[in-house]
RNA sequence: GGUCACGUGGCCGAGUGGCUAGGCACAGCUCUGCAAAAGCUUGUACGGCGGUUCGAAUCCGUCCGUGACCUCCA
């Protein structure tokens, strides 16, 4: 599909300079996108498909727009402790003594379930899907690095940042909007307990203790990679020391974002990174859905409304459908009117798809105005999608744009008042944001086919009474199957049923 | 305590110095044997108080409220 260089003008908020600038690749036309990916140590939940979704728009727009993405979403499979970053446990060897399972075993576990999740949103897998235990070799080598540039130190057989040291040469807090010395006002004392010069130093290489479960050879002894080193590393191999853009979530802009540019900076001296995306958090009831509070639920139960705090099921296009609604970069509160607000809405943007696809252009009276009408709005779908990838106001377009289909198919307005080449622009380019940019699916309500027929009969039984005016049994057929959950739709020329939810 | 966001009509949620966001709900209409479904149409909102401006919901100040980050989380 040919798409005008107007617009193809995409603009992106750059947390790193807090305003928004035209995108430009570094070697266009392709496009190197890194996404920090999930740690394996448990369940997906529904935060998390925010993120991924966001990106994943991100991913499909650049390409819709003729960019060549190479796509790269981390698997991070070591190196998260629990409660410090530095002095807590293993987030996977914990899971691993708990559920008594090997840890790859957990890794694998969770991967699968984070693969099936992301399959059921209809998200796109990446390019690559690195993890951290098949780069460890990559990992000590930017140890090595960084240690040879003296931004780092060893102690007791684990290996420090010196951001202390680092920050004299370079900037430290940058992204995040801190500053050294608050930092340093607000660290709690660490009772001397650490081995770190700073409590602000954080782990690249950190020993493994006697008993710990995964632990990999280095030259300082048995140990294993510092959580933020993976991201440093994997990026950097797979998209160069400078890359295009650098997603991921809000909750990881600090620590775990400020820390990759540090290594990346203390290790090959370039900024890592052109534009850096921060998607927002989902709410529950005004605070932040997290797994510390314990306030989430997982995709599956969102799907089945299989928890107390949901009314029903939602689809999971729905979902996508309703977290598109918002902007990635705003918080999005859960709600229970809110889903269904979006059910219904999604239902009439996929209605008027269905319309559209049911026209055949005949020609007519052409009204220029109604031509450009249909045009401007066509255009406004990449203006939007350019601005930051907005697609609360791209689906708002296709709203106005689904008024005209279905004036269009109600034959309330001539499908000749505007051309051919218009007509079919139109059904190319709603077809490909609905389907391609936004990546929904249709969701049928059944595929049951024997009910279909069983309906059939049903449809035609009532047919035939309405035919001989028989209301009573008519209506009893319609309200019998209303009890069953069955709506009876007429609809000009002939009656569908449909499951009520 | 420090830093930073945000407060939009009944609900959700974009956006912006002057021109209708959009969705849901409500209402009216069309269709229909009646109804439902579907479609069409309408709704004039931007926390309080000051200020800048010809003009502010949009900029500035201030107050109130909510939230996020500052140890983990997408």
């Amino acid at each position: 599909m040919e798409i005008k260089e107007a617009l193809k003008q995409l603009s992106i908020y750059n947390t790193l300079t807090r305003k928004k600038e035209l995108f430009k690749p570094i070697n266009y036309p392709n496009v190197g996108l890194y996404v920090c990916g999930p740690t394996v140590y448990s369940e997906a939940h529904i935060g998390n498909v925010r993120t991924f979704v966001t990106f994943d728009v991100v991913f499909r727009y650049l390409t819709f727009l003729g960019h060549k993405v190479r796509y790269v979403r981390n698997i991070t499979d070591v190196g998260h402790l629990v409660d410090d970053i530095d002095e807590g446990e293993d987030k996977i060897a914990k899971r691993a003594r708990l559920e008594q399972l090997e840890p790859m075993e957990i890794v694998q576990k969770y991967t699968n379930n984070f693969h099936d999740v992301m399959l059921l949103f209809n998200a796109i897998p990446p390019s690559i899907e690195p993890t951290a235990t098949a780069h460890l070799i990559d990992q000590i080598e930017m140890v090595n690095r960084i240690l040879k540039n003296g931004f780092a130190y060893e102690v007791n057989g684990s290996v420090y940042f010196d951001v202390e040291k680092y920050n004299k040469q370079h900037p430290y807090g940058a992204l995040s909007g801190r500053k050294i010395e608050d930092l340093i006002a607000n660290t709690r004392d660490l009772d001397g307990q650490s081995d770190k010069k700073s409590p602000l130093d954080f782990a690249i290489w950190k020993k493994a203790e006697k008993g710990h479960i995964m632990r990999w050879p280095s030259p300082w002894g048995d140990g294993f990679p510092g959580w933020h080193l993976e991201c440093s590393v994997m990026s950097t191999k797979y998209l160069g020391q400078t890359f295009d853009i650098h997603g991921g979530g809000m909750d990881l802009k600090f620590p775990h974002h400020e820390c990759e540019i540090a290594q990346s900076v203390g290790a090959d001296g370039k900024e890592p990174v052109r534009y850096w995306m921060h998607g927002n958090m989902l709410t529950f009831e005004g605070s932040k859905m997290s797994k510390s509070l314990g306030n989430t639920f997982t995709p599956l139960e969102l799907v089945n409304g299989d928890h107390e705090l949901l009314e029903q099921g939602y689809s999971p296009m729905t979902v996508r459908f309703f977290m598109f609604q918002s902007h990635y970069a705003s918080t999005l509160d859960f709600s229970n009117e809110a889903l269904k607000a979006a059910e219904k809405g999604y239902s009439r943007l996929t209605n008027s798809l269905n319309n559209l696809n049911n026209i055949s252009y005949k020609t007519g009276n052409q009204n220029p105005e109604k031509e450009e009408q249909v045009n401007k709005l066509i255009d406004s779908l990449f203006l939007e999608m350019n601005d930051d990838f907005n697609t609360a106001k791209a689906i708002a377009v296709l709203f106005e744009l689904s008024s005209i289909i279905n004036s269009f198919y109600d034959e309330k307005i001539q499908v000749g008042e505007i051309s051919e080449d218009t007509f079919n622009r139109l059904k190319t380019i709603f077809n490909a944001f609905i389907f391609d940019v936004l990546g929904l699916k249709v969701e049928s309500n059944s595929d049951n086919s024997t009910l279909d027929q069983v309906m059939e009969v049903l449809i035609g039984l009532r047919q035939s009474a309405r035919e001989n005016k028989d209301w009573a049994l008519a209506d009893r057929i319609r309200d019998e199957l209303a009890k069953a959950n069955i709506q009876i739709k007429d609809e000009k020329g002939k009656t569908t049923y449909g499951i009520i939810k």
